[in-house]
DNA sequence: CTGAAAGCGCTTACAG
DNA sequence: CTGAAAGCGCTTACAG
């Protein structure tokens, strides 16, 4: 038994009155015993339950959420061409909320900030609850403005305002991780091929690699990192220039697995083996990369369903009203795999 | 001047009523002010909307929704786990729509119909306007119920239910324009690897390659389709396979650009010049997969964003009361690079 | 334990 | 041209 409407076929939703009435009740009693609150007979509850259910009743958010409820939803505002990180990150968010708690638009600016500003205006006239900014890069972004009316939580990219609540990827601590893992299986000449230098996370990455290296008391391999773009061919390229300044290098941490990629084709080429002659690990992890390599590519993880949850939990807290400025920094993940490792 | 909460810092949401206090006016002549209704003196007008703007009155949709009106959000539930699909398809939509007017809840249901009915609920109860239902695969699934209060257009995957609505890329187009393009530029012995013969997409390129061949009266080089898995593994080793049974093939159609990065790999290693001895034509125009390969892969491209724009206006005709059953084909598009074309 | 009433923020006939 | 009133679907004091 469906509510049906006059004109068309399709259902009409039904309304707490339906249910009311259905069940012989008035709505006030009839919300009371759909929430759980007390003072409701047990009979009558159950009456209203089982009406509610006969009728497929689905209460309207949108009228509670008027009452100065909560609406339940959190806009996720992303310059993510590729959703790369905006789906992992939304998984994780959902999953931070709790399955069905929490709706989430996602809107993309597509790195433009008129965009950005329309996508903003339509979120906030929807009355979400809070809003996920995610950028496009690591590099610290402008803020999106301090005195809106819902709390704002910075992800992947940091806000520039520390006023401001970010959650970020620790790309210095990815950078260590890589040679770290590198020198405890006995590499001692490591060098560092990375993409563009005008990004934070290609220096940041090199910081990390180069602090291991420091610590262990060892050169970077090839005198310095090598800077240039996010691609394949400047992998190839890269690995080329480093075998003729260094032909006795035995591992290269990649700025990215695309890097990563090129460099196992330039050593291949040339007849080196990986892992045996060097070892060449990646960084973003990223699977449809990373899996067909020969060797497979050991590789840096950011984490991103993480950096998600996190992002997510935080701005539940600033909702909640607990909301504390700043930066917070999550730790990547090391996955090991045939390009650094024998025994696979 | 913004309005402030008590407790808390943050601005609260301007309403209607402190416009209208603002103006001088009722609140139902700042509402008709506001929406460029009739009968509305032009100095009124102005004086309400700089009031508006004074205090960056954001009008509140959910008052709006409630009133039976539409509520401007539409549902995509997706199943799509690394974005690939998703986010192109979500760009189409919101362009479909007009820049912010339509938002969008993006729900990933992982492949699983148990969160997908949680997903489905959560979105009934915020009063989408109409659903997309974007498949993992091209498969056919089974329909997510004719008895929605909303409507519903399934993109990518098509529904099992002909009374539904579904947009989907023509894979048969695709490998018809795959092996056409081969075949114009001159190649006669031409053989197609592809992935898991149980996707439909598969078994659908493969037909669309075959009747191409057909059409132009040439033999299936290598004798059938290699079948075997979505990979770039698979990819290396079906080419050398194909070598082997014929050595004179001059160019392969493969199912997706993992298996063409594969395919890539083993002609190199044999020596073969791609694309002098042999084209390689991939498909998916993943461009990660497809810049950086040597040569850049030439690739079959679904049209994503075409698709989510297509499956949108489906969705925009079927709320306003136009609905047309039956499943919608797009046609794919041909990007030419070095891997089939000596110019590049 | 139950229900009538007020109210959330808006829009829309309907009087004036 | 303007505004008082009713109403959308719900929740929440407040009487009974």
């Amino acid at each position: 038994m469906t509510v049906h409407d006059d004109v068309t076929t399709r259902p009409r939703n039904a309304t707490l009155k339906d249910v009311a009435k259905l069940a012989g009740v008035s709505v006030a009693t009839a919300s009371k015993a759909l929430n759980g609150k007390d003072n409701v007979h047990p009979d009558t509850r159950r009456r209203v339950v089982e009406a509610a259910e006969r009728i497929s009743f689905t209460p309207n958010q949108l009228a509670r959420a008027i009452l100065g409820k909560q609406t339940g939803t959190v806009g996720l505002l992303t310059h993510d061409l590729e959703g790369r990180f905006s789906i992992p990150i939304l998984m994780g968010a959902e999953d931070a909320a709790g399955a069905g708690q929490m709706s989430v638009f996602l809107c993309d600016a597509r790195g433009d900030s008129i965009r950005e500003q329309y996508h903003l205006k339509a979120l906030l006239s929807r009355r979400i609850d809070g809003l996920i900014v995610v950028g496009g890069q690591t590099d610290p972004r402008p803020s999106i403005g301090r005195s809106l009316p819902v709390p704002v939580v910075y992800a992947y990219a940091p806000s520039l305002d520390p006023a401001d609540v970010s959650v970020v990827p620790d790309n210095t601590h990815g950078g260590m991780l890589a040679a770290q893992h590198l020198i405890s299986t006995g590499r001692r000449r490591i060098a560092h091929i990375s993409g563009d230098v005008e990004y934070l996370a290609a220096r940041e990455r090199a910081n990390g690699v180069q602090r291991a290296l420091a610590d262990a008391g060892l050169p970077l391999a090839g005198g310095e990192v090598l800077y240039g773009s996010w691609s394949e061919s400047w992998g190839r390229s890269a690995a080329l220039t480093l075998l003729d300044r260094d032909p006795q290098i035995d591992a290269i941490v990649c700025g990215s697995d695309l890097i990563a990629r090129g460099v196992l084709d330039s050593l291949r080429d040339r007849g080196v083996d990986v892992p045996r002659d060097v070892a060449v690990i990646g960084f973003d992890n990223w699977e449809v990369l990373v899996q067909g390599s020969r060797p497979a590519l050991t590789s840096i993880d950011m984490n991103f369903e993480a950096l998600g949850r996190r992002a997510a939990e935080r701005l539940i807290e600033a909702i909640a009203g607990r909301e504390t400025p700043g930066v917070e920094t999550l730790d990547c993940r090391l996955v090991v795999r045939g390009s650094t490792s024998y025994g696979r």
